[in-house]
RNA sequence: GCCAAUGUAGCUCAGUCGGUAGAGCAAUUCACUCGUAAUGAAUAGGUCAUCGGUUCGAUUCCGAUCAUUGGCUCCA
C-alpha cells in the first residue's frame, strides 16, 4: 500500500489536472484545487467552455503526466518574487490568493512538469503515486464562493492510491444512483411533481401517502407517549405577525408574496413558530404548567432559489415535524437531554444507528445574554455526553438567535444526512414578550427550543426511500405481501388466504393475472414486495402456502397461521 | 439567482444533415393455465416542453420562456 494519505494523493491529482489543462488550453487562469471528502477539484477561468469530451482529453493528458512519474518539486519565494512571477503569468486569481497569505508565512510553490502552483502542500513525491483517478463532472463555481465574484469553471474528479478503491467508489455511486429517491419515486409510484402545480411542490400518490401516514401515525403516538401535545395552526398569517417575529426583516426573500385580504397582507407561513407562540400567549402562563412541549406536523412554504431544488430533499412546500419546548431555566437541561434521547430512539426504529451530533456555538453577531448562551450551550453539550456520544463543535456556527445541535445520520450505504435539529431561540421570546409567572410571583422570560426531528416529512421520506432502496419494512409497506396463484385453479384458494390474512390486519393482494409464476415473481420483486406467497396445486391441496421473503429468501411451504404470526410479529417489532 | 447540460409515448431511450416520428418495458384485448426474475399475438398510445422567428415547409435551425439535471451560492 502507498504510504501517502488519500487527501495528499487527491490534492496532487488536482495539480496534475491543472498541469494537463495548462498543456492543452491557452489563456488559462488558475484558482485553487483542493482535496475534498471524496475527491478533488480545480477551478479555472478560461475562454473555452469545457464539455464532457474535454474531460476525456484532460484525462488522457493526466495519464501521460502520471505514467512519466513526473516529480513534485517544492520551492520557496519571497512575496515580491512570487508576485512578479504570478504577474508575468497573468495569474490574477493566484495574486489575490497570495495577498490572503498572512505576512511572515512561508510562500511555497510546487512544480509539476510545466505547471507551477502557489501551494502550501504537502504533495506526493511524484505523480506516479496517483494509482487511480477519474474526472467526474464540470460545474460552475464562484471565485471564493461569493456570488458577487466571477464564476469559474470547476472540474471535479476523484483519485485513490489503488485501482480497486476507485472501482469500489464507482460501485458506491452506482448503488446510490439505483437508490435515487426521484427514480424510485416514479418507479414505485410514490410521488411526483407537476409543472402545472409548480416546482418544489410535492404530489403524494396513494402508496407514498400510505407510507407517510404510517410513519406520521407512529410519530404522533411516540410524541404523546413522551409528554408532547399536538397543535394545529393555519397556513397563513397577517403581516403583523411576521413583522413581530422579524421574518419580514430577515427572511422576506424566502417567503411567498403576500395576498391582500380585506386590506390586510397575509403571508403563507415559512415557519410554525409564531403561531405556537400566539397559543402560548393566549393567556397567562405559570411556571407550574411548564414545560410546554408542543408539536405539529406543520406545512410551510419557502421560496427556495430555483437552482437549489432537489426532489423531496429540497422542496418549496414541505411539512416540518416541528416542536417547540417552552420551559424555565431550571428545566432546560433535562428537556434537552430528553429531546436528544427521544430523537435517537426514533431514528433507531427506522434502522439508523450511526448518528453524529454537531454543536454550533455563539456567532459574533448574536442576540441574548452571554450567560444564557453559556447555559444553553452547556446543556446541549451535557445532553450529548449523557447520550454517550461525542459532538463535533462548530465554533461560531450557531444562528444569531441561539446555539444548536444538529444530528447527521448515516444510511444503509454509509452516506450522511443532516436531519434533526435542536435549536435554542433567545430572539422570539424577546420579540413576542413571552413570559411566565414564577414561584416568586414575578414575570420571567422562558427558554424556547425549536426541535425538528425528521426535519421535513418530505425530506425524511426521500432519505427513507434511499436508505431502504425502496424496500420498505413491513410495518410501513403499503402492500405487505402478494399471493401468487400458479394457475386459475388456485384463485379461490388464493382469495381465501387473502381474506384470512386481511382479517388478521395484513395488507395483501392476489395477483390474478394470466401470467407465469416467473413473471409474477419478477413484478413483485420489482415492486419491492417483502412477501411473495405462492399457491400451486400442492399448497392448495395441503392448505399451505409457499413463502418467499425478500430478506430471507425461499422459506418453503408454511401453514398460513404460522405465516400470519410471523408477519404480525415483524410488523409489531418494526423489523427493518 | 449564477455557470453548464438536457427536455421525443406512462417509463427508459433511438431518430430526423428541414419534408409532422420509432423500439423495449408498461397499458388494453384475445389466446395460453404455466412451480419461484419475462408465455404469445394483436391493439391503442406523441401539438417531438411552451411561445415566437427564419423557411414553400420546423420536432430538427435561431431566440425567448418554462422545467429538469450536475455544481456554486443560499438554507434568518
Amino acid at each position: 500500500m502507498s504510504k501517502f494519505p488519500v487527501e495528499m494523493i487527491r490534492h496532487s491529482a488536482a495539480h496534475v489536472m491543472a498541469a494537463a489543462v495548462q498543456n492543452l488550453y491557452e489563456n488559462v487562469r488558475f484558482d485553487i484545487g483542493p482535496a475534498t471528502e471524496d475527491g478533488f477539484y480545480y477551478d479555472f477561468d478560461m475562454p473555452v467552455r469545457l464539455t464532457a469530451e474535454d474531460l476525456e482529453k484532460i484525462e488522457a493528458e493526466m495519464k501521460k503526466i502520471i505514467n512519466a512519474r513526473t516529480p513534485f518539486e517544492m520551492f520557496e519565494l519571497t512575496r515580491g518574487e512570487a508576485e512578479k512571477m504570478l504577474r508575468e503569468r497573468n495569474q490574477t486569481y493566484k495574486l489575490e490568493r497570495l495577498a490572503d497569505i498572512p505576512e511572515g508565512e512561508k510562500i511555497s510553490f510546487y512544480r509539476t512538469g510545466e505547471f507551477v502552483d502557489l501551494c502550501r502542500g504537502p504533495h506526493v513525491d511524484n505523480a506516479g503515486r496517483i494509482g487511480a483517478f477519474k474526472l467526474m463532472s464540470v460545474a460552475g463555481s464562484y471565485f471564493k464562493g461569493d456570488e458577487k465574484n466571477p464564476m469559474l469553471q470547476r472540474i471535479y474528479g476523484t483519485a485513490f492510491a489503488e485501482k480497486s478503491e476507485l472501482a469500489d467508489y464507482l460501485r458506491l455511486l452506482e448503488e446510490a444512483k439505483k437508490r435515487d429517491h426521484r427514480r424510485l419515486g416514479t418507479e414505485l409510484d410514490l410521488f411526483s411533481f407537476s409543472e402545472n402545480v409548480g416546482p418544489g411542490l410535492v404530489l403524494w400518490h396513494p402508496k407514498g401517502a400510505f407510507i407517510r401516514n404510517a410513519f406520521e401515525t407512529y410519530w404522533k403516538e411516540q410524541h404523546y407517549l413522551n409528554g408532547y401535545e399536538m397543535l394545529y395552526t393555519p397556513h397563513i398569517g397577517r403581516c403583523e405577525l411576521w413583522q413581530t417575529s422579524g421574518h419580514l426583516d430577515f427572511y422576506k426573500e424566502s417567503m411567498y408574496s403576500p395576498m391582500d385580504i380585506d386590506d390586510h397582507d397575509y403571508y403563507v407561513k415559512p415557519m410554525n413558530c409564531p403561531f405556537h407562540i400566539e397559543i402560548y400567549k393566549s393567556r397567562n402562563r405559570s411556571y407550574r404548567e411548564l414545560p410546554c412541549r408542543w408539536a405539529e406536523l406543520g406545512t410551510v412554504y419557502r421560496y427556495e432559489k430555483s437552482g437549489t431544488l432537489h426532489g423531496l430533499l429540497r422542496a418549496r412546500g414541505f411539512t416540518q415535524d416541528d416542536s417547540h419546548i417552552i420551559c424555565t431555566p431550571e428545566q432546560v437541561e433535562n428537556e434537552i437531554a430528553e429531546v436528544l434521547r427521544f430523537s435517537l430512539s426514533i431514528w433507531k426504529t427506522f434502522g439508523f444507528t450511526r448518528i453524529q451530533p454537531y454543536l454550533s456555538t455563539r456567532p459574533s453577531k448574536a442576540v441574548g445574554t452571554p450567560e444564557r448562551w453559556a447555559k444553553a450551550t452547556e446543556s446541549l453539550e451535557k445532553a450529548v455526553r449523557k447520550a454517550g456520544l461525542d459532538c463535533i463543535v462548530d465554533n461560531g456556527g450557531g444562528a444569531f438567535y441561539g446555539p444548536k445541535i444538529d444530528l447527521k445520520v448515516r444510511d444503509a450505504i454509509g452516506r450522511e444526512w443532516q436531519t434533526t435539529t435542536i435549536q435554542f431561540d433567545f430572539n422570539l421570546p424577546e420579540r413576542f414578550h413571552m413570559t411566565y409567572t414564577g414561584e416568586d410571583g414575578k414575570q420571567h422570560q422562558p427558554y424556547m427550543v425549536h426541535r425538528a426531528l425528521f426535519g421535513s416529512i418530505e425530506r425524511f421520506f426521500g432519505i427513507l426511500i434511499e436508505h431502504y432502496a425502496g424496500a420498505f419494512p413491513l410495518w410501513l409497506a403499503p402492500e405487505q405481501g402478494r399471493i401468487l396463484p400458479i394457475t386459475d385453479a388456485q384463485i379461490p384458494a388464493a382469495r381465501e388466504l387473502a381474506a384470512k390474512m386481511q382479517t388478521a390486519g395484513l395488507r395483501v393482494t392476489v395477483d390474478e393475472r394470466s401470467q407465469s409464476l416467473g413473471g409474477k415473481i419478477k413484478d413483485a420483486r420489482n415492486e419491492r414486495l417483502q412477501y411473495m406467497l405462492v399457491i400451486g396445486e400442492r399448497e392448495a391441496a395441503e392448505g399451505k402456502v409457499g413463502v418467499r421473503s425478500r430478506r430471507e429468501g425461499e422459506l418453503g411451504a408454511m401453514d398460513p397461521a404460522v405465516l400470519i404470526e410471523k408477519m404480525q410479529k415483524e410488523v409489531i417489532e418494526k423489523v427493518c
